[in-house]
DNA sequence: CGTGTGATTGTTAGC
DNA sequence: GCTAACAATCACACG
């Protein structure tokens, strides 16, 4: 523990059971694992691969980056992440599936541009003691050429409606 | 100066 | 099928 200031307060889990058993979560088919980290610990210091594609925001990152910042601004002093994590886990499990639409509808357009560039990075990996593939320096100079940004988005509405509740 | 950590959920890749 | 790990964010503390 580097970080964590004195105030660290850490009032999550213990004090508060999450009690939606129900049938969320997936603990409920399986037993959480329990021990072991279930969820990540933050990542230490791999940095291996030269140009590893990061996994693009899910649909609730994207949404919480737009809740990011209206929490904010309602709550100008808080600085602590955990706090809008929290706030915006609580919003978004609020939210109904046409709410979570737009955002999910990013999300799948991500998965197309990861998978592409999954797809780069893969034949990376393959060439990488042959070639020395890493274009030390050369390239990289001009690398715009888009003109068109091909944002391609909101193209069909599904209308879905899905209104469920 | 850099990086780890804290909290949220979703998604994906690996076994 | 399930599990583990990682995705952004912000401020701070430690080496």
């Amino acid at each position: 523990m580097k970080g964590s200031k004195g105030k660290g307060k850490k009032d999550t889990k213990e004090a508060l059971k999450p009690v939606e058993d129900k049938v969320g979560k997936r603990k409920a088919a399986t037993q959480v694992v329990k021990s072991s980290k279930t969820q990540s610990k933050k990542k230490k210091a791999p940095m291996k691969d030269p140009n590893k594609p990061k996994r693009p925001p899910s649909a609730f990152f994207v949404f919480l980056e737009e809740f990011r910042e209206s929490y904010k601004k309602e709550h100008p002093n808080v600085k602590a992440v955990s706090a809008v994590g929290k706030a915006g886990g609580e919003k978004w499990k609020s939210l109904s599936s046409a709410e979570k639409a737009p955002y999910e509808a990013k999300a799948a357009k991500r998965k197309s541009d990861y998978e592409k560039l999954m797809t780069a990075y893969n034949q990376k990996q393959e060439s990488v003691d042959e070639d020395g593939e890493e274009e030390s320096d050369k390239s990289k100079s001009e690398i715009n050429d888009r003109d068109d940004e091909e944002s391609g988005e909101e193209d069909d509405e599904d209308e879905d409606d899905d209104d469920d509740d």
